[in-house]
DNA sequence: GCTATATATCTTAGTCACTAAGATTATTAG
DNA sequence: CTAATAATCTTAGTGACTAAGATATATAGC
């Protein structure tokens, strides 16, 4: 961490620190939803609910990665514990959109919260000029490991034998 | 995007930035243990392992909040993979060191290749100074999800048999 | 040295979310 | 009107999980 680091130690720091920082988001994520009391898949869904609104149960296992048959059983759980309703598509009925509802999403929100306010209060230690350089990064970044995604699959050697499901169940109870 | 977004704004985008990266991030590993061929508990186990080099299976039970029950089919599908060990402790036979086999975990560091690329071409666009910045960054917002993690469990208001282990937020390294 | 208790892992039974395949219902094309 | 297509749901089977308890070993008190 000495200000005198070659570059490439720099990086080999960086490449660690930012694996355990986003190792430890993703553990900030599931404890979110073992205190709401939903599983993985269904907060998965949630977020993206949260951000588009509205989406048909099939653009959902699209994103989700999951089967069709499984976003019905994700729907099920959210719509019986009162997150979101389904509402068939009047022009074209064998499509049902998803939508959250919103007074009920809004519970899960506050546990939110103590992350925001970690954020802010990390943040409120930077410059707008500093901050300017994360959003860069932050959105250079979010590039980048879209492509590496997509590069991954030229990898993929391994006999296709046996490939397991992308999402790990976590149950609760 | 504008230079002149209000330090509010800046926050606000930054806050979607970064969801959006991280989200992407998580994919990715998912994407890994996928055509790794392994579950997201195994490869999460296996990171840990990476680090440490050499853990009992209480630990990772620990580390990993489940039960040292779905620790011990871990830990069989990743022995029996090849990945890792079972080493008795001579000194308190009760215990089981788990140890990783490098050059056959070695075949899971390829899969990482496309994203260190990625990374390593987006790097080399900031100079030392800026890095360093992304440094410092990484390393503080490690330990705010941390305390966030923490605090996550001071906001749990409900009833304790719907919930289930918290991952622990220990210190990797 | 014995006995009780604690510790570390493994086993068992039951549950839940997943996949694959196919059924159901609605739309569109010929 | 029929066939093909599309979107969702249903079913059967599987794998990974939890809770509880079994097993094996270690430590402490007498």
């Amino acid at each position: 961490m000495s200000s005198k680091t070659s570059r490439a130690a720099l990086m080999q720091e960086l490449e660690e620190a930012m694996r355990r920082s986003s190792a430890q988001g993703v553990m900030y994520g599931q404890a979110v939803a073992n205190v709401a009391g939903i599983s993985n898949s269904d907060m998965d869904c949630m977020d993206f609910l949260n951000l588009e609104g509205r989406v048909t149960a099939g653009r959902l296992a699209e994103v989700t990665g999951l089967t069709t048959g499984a976003i019905t059983g994700v729907i099920d759980r959210l719509e019986k514990a009162g997150y979101v309703r389904r509402e068939r598509d009047e022009s074209d009925r064998r499509k049902v959109f998803i939508s959250v509802v919103e007074e009920k999403a809004a519970e899960i929100g506050k546990f939110y919260v103590p992350m925001q306010a970690a954020m802010h209060k990390l943040w409120s230690g930077y410059t707008d000029e500093e901050l300017r350089l994360l959003l860069r990064f932050a959105n250079d970044g979010y590039k980048g490991v879209l492509e590496a995604t997509e590069a991954l699959k030229g990898v993929i050697d391994t006999p296709p034998e046996k490939r397991v499901p992308l999402k790990s169940p976590k149950s609760r109870r």
